[in-house]
DNA sequence: ATGATTTTCCGACTTGAATCCGAACAAGCG
DNA sequence: CGCTTGTTCGGATTCAAGTCGGAAAATCAT
């Protein structure tokens, strides 16, 4: 960001760009997001934009920060919950949420999903991988016996990520093959087959 | 493409354009790959690339296809060989031979594949998606045990989406937290011990 | 309160890349 | 060789990103 807004003024100016930016691009995608239509929806003027904002690029860039920041908001309270479930049930849970959470607010966010890979979406989702890093760690602390699995962070490295593609690029998909439900399902018997598994061989 | 070439000279023209794509790509990467950048190192004029091109999305466009092109032509030979493996060597076969086609010819769809997710990508995966569904359901024919894990179609889905989106989330980050072949051994693992569990599952 | 100072806002203007176009050039063909 | 058709070129055009300088609003100092 170019400058930090100081007045009230101000922060509404950048909040209402960020807002604009979220309802063009749910409404027409990023190839038809100008400038110009953004600063139009939020009733700003061109300029007002580049006080606060280097360049577009960071609009997506604050959208997805912000997107992101809101989803480890949603997840963050629920950790303690899910430590105690068991884990094929915890992982149901956690994508239930996390579609329930898409669909809020007239399905703005899953609108804004859908093109969040043509922009360098990617480079923001450290922090939810460090969230679902730390529901890892803390559910193994809740659950001894676990800790026997050979190969934690790479498994967690694998599940984290292959989740969270999947999920993405289910949503992403105009006809996907599978329907929502049944890709939870799958990815919850996927986490749990796997700890099952290792610890019946760790068991031998 | 906006017209066919229809003599052998206009062909080089095409390829020397999408070869020039290839070569700024890797070299300077998506941001300073313009029209006129394309246009120079392939030694022709900009308006010839729109003989050929609807405009330079297209040209990134043909380039995926050729990239997945390749992939699936490396692949599509070594499926013979594959399904006759234990599952877990299949997949660590797979993955090391994708990974020496990366690093094939100086690396160019290595460095390449880096940005890929920054161009409307995703969208051309999906005969590759296809050719691997392709590559599970010969597995499951040669290995007619395998045929009782239940839902297929679903597991089959997550695993592909989430092993390509791994491995590229892989490629893409610059301090990865593991190695390569750490994940390869995590993916082989993640598939042999899910197949393992749920053979186990059914025959109880 | 009121003038000084800082912050904010704006929209015509500049810039530079994408795209178009028509003249010039090469190839095939009788 | 003339003629047609395919091909190439690079300057002209278009269009959106990003700039700038001054006006208006908010805040501050006295």
């Amino acid at each position: 960001m170019a400058r930090k807004p100081r007045q009230r003024r101000a922060k509404a100016t950048v909040d209402a760009i960020v807002e604009a930016g979220f309802i063009t691009m749910a409404e027409r995608g990023p190839a038809a997001t100008t400038t110009r239509q953004i600063a139009d929806i939020a009733g700003v003027g061109v300029g007002s934009i580049y006080e606060y904002f280097e360049n577009k690029e960071e609009i997506f860039s604050v959208m997805s920060d912000r997107f992101i920041a809101d989803t480890i908001a949603m997840i963050q309270p629920l950790i303690p919950e899910l430590v105690r479930k068991p884990i094929k049930d915890a992982v149901l849970e956690l994508l239930a949420r996390f579609r329930d959470f898409l669909q809020a607010g007239d399905e703005r966010y899953l609108k804004c999903a859908r093109h969040a890979m043509t922009l360098g979406f990617e480079q923001h989702v450290e922090p939810l991988q460090k969230t679902l890093s730390e529901l890892v760690t803390q559910y193994l602390m809740h659950h001894p016996e676990t800790l026997q699995i050979r190969n934690i962070p790479t498994m967690s490295y694998i599940m984290i990520n292959g989740g969270i593609y999947s999920v993405i690029r289910h949503l992403c998909d105009p006809a996907p093959p599978i329907s929502f439900d049944e890709l939870a399902e799958g990815l919850a018997n996927m986490v749990s087959h796997y700890t099952e598994r290792e610890l019946a061989l760790v068991r031998e």
